[in-house]
DNA sequence: GCCCCGGCCTGATGCAGGTTAACGCGGTGC
DNA sequence: GCACCGCGTTAACCTGCATCAGGCCGGGGC
């Protein structure tokens, strides 16, 4: 039997308890995942246990090679372990649009597999090690336990809300406060994973990836990303972002930095 | 009691057998909503019922005045009955970009629901009719109905691959690729509720709400509009889309006629 | 040693689209 | 009647960014 979506919604949005905090451990030894729910919601040892059946049939990929193809219809998603990943939209032009990163912790392909085909490619920008997770196992972690839901959920709606934060961000801001907006953006989701901090984060991205997903050409990302060393803001180098003035990149960007991880189903003020 | 999204999710999931052909009637007495979602599954007169029970709170609003206002928590989703609406966000430069267009059959807010904090406003465009659907009662509906529930989150999926398509347009799409882009996806999607032809559609935005939704300026919209009349490709005058070269639209635009309305998990090829 | 290639950096030039500022027109309030 | 306002329209000017073109550096193959 397989499970079944409507019923999973309507059990989750009635599961809004909060975990019993002396139920909870140090989160430092548990997955991206883990790590990123339990900043949402405290987490008992029960419930990282059964986040890691979800890593049980791990896999890996190298960059260059796709994991999943624009138009393709393809049922399994991933929860990635290690690793950036991108999901992009090809043009018959030519170009492409880079619609988000993935950074470990993040699904990949939750809606496609709710919609059955690929609305857009996904390709590993780095070696990566991702878990894939069939629709079922998924379901029956859902039933087994509707908090973890709410929380998969929340994360998979907070994905949502940034594509909307990159849509605002192309369609109205010029090309500073573009890139410092998604460079720190980048900095809060890996923090919130272990992977950064305030002071900077490893970023595998080449200028022509950050190109691609700002709307740019590369050559102008590499002006911008000088203008922004020069004024001392932040400085990308070496495949590490150094945000030398975090509050001023927070102030050019108009960032706003509740929206990732402060307006989850559980955070109501 | 209050039922429960993610078991909700999980009967959805598995729910995708199909009407039996003989049990559907015509559509053209029914809502919108019901309109759009038999184009996705024949519906059966008992189908239809339910349908009809999610606008049994209608209300009216009328244009100007703001319907969810960004930030605000904010349970309730609605269906559009009649008119047009709009979700947006602010930026702290005062400029603002159109996330959506909503027309009638659409759902309203079901992200927001969901976790609870507005990402945007929303504001109609005219005078509007709506139907407020908590989440309980859209539950119950799912239970009782898992199919309409897949139908349902369809739809929804459906709406958010056409904010990755404005992301798409607004990065890599020129001035005039882009306004024919959402010119023609707005005709794709009246035409399905029974409110537009391929020939063209009564539209009520301004050339301003246009530039909002393009990342464009009213002045250059303008420009862009007047290009594709001398063109003779489509006209839009006096609150009325008329599309003169369907075909040389969808050409010039990229545009992908299937993406709206044959990807659903109905539709496996 | 060589070449090749991917990534970074920079300058020159051109154009798409922003900005500002007008004018016209229909509707509406008084 | 006039004044006002929203919307469409156009022109003149300016600029942010693309495009083209080339140089630099480091790593890998041989």
């Amino acid at each position: 039997m397989e499970p079944n979506w409507v019923s999973g919604i309507v059990c989750l949005y009635a599961a809004t308890d909060i975990a019993v905090p002396g139920d909870t451990y140090m989160i430092a030894q548990y997955s991206p995942l883990a790590r990123k729910l339990g900043t949402f919601a405290n987490l008992s040892t029960h419930e990282h246990s059964i986040l890691a059946t979800l890593h049980a049939r791990r896999k890996s990929y190298s960059s260059g090679q796709d994991m999943v193809q624009q138009g393709q219809p393809d049922q399994s998603a991933y929860v990635l372990a290690d690793g950036w990943v991108c999901s992009y939209r090809l043009l018959a032009s030519g170009s492409r649009q880079i619609v988000d990163f993935q950074i470990p912790g993040d699904f990949l392909g939750l809606r496609t597999m709710l919609c059955r085909t690929a609305a857009h490619s996904v390709e590993p920008l780095t070696d990566v090690k991702a878990s894939s997770v069939n629709a079922s196992q998924l379901m029956e972690v859902f039933a087994q336990n509707p908090r973890l839901g709410t929380a998969v959920l929340w994360a998979a709606s907070r994905d949502d809300a940034m594509v909307v934060e990159h849509l605002v961000g192309i369609g109205r801001r010029n090309a500073v406060e573009r890139t410092a907006h998604l460079l720190l953006e980048l900095g809060a989701r890996l923090t919130l994973v272990g992977l950064g901090t305030r002071a900077g984060y490893d970023c595998p991205l080449s200028q022509y990836l950050l190109a691609d997903a700002l709307g740019l050409s590369s050559v102008h990302v590499n002006r911008v990303l000088r203008e922004l060393r020069e004024e001392g803001l932040l400085t990308f180098r070496n495949g590490r972002v150094d945000l030398t003035n975090f509050n001023g990149l927070v102030a050019l960007a108009d960032f706003d930095q509740d929206y990732l991880d402060h307006d989850g189903p559980m955070c109501r003020h």
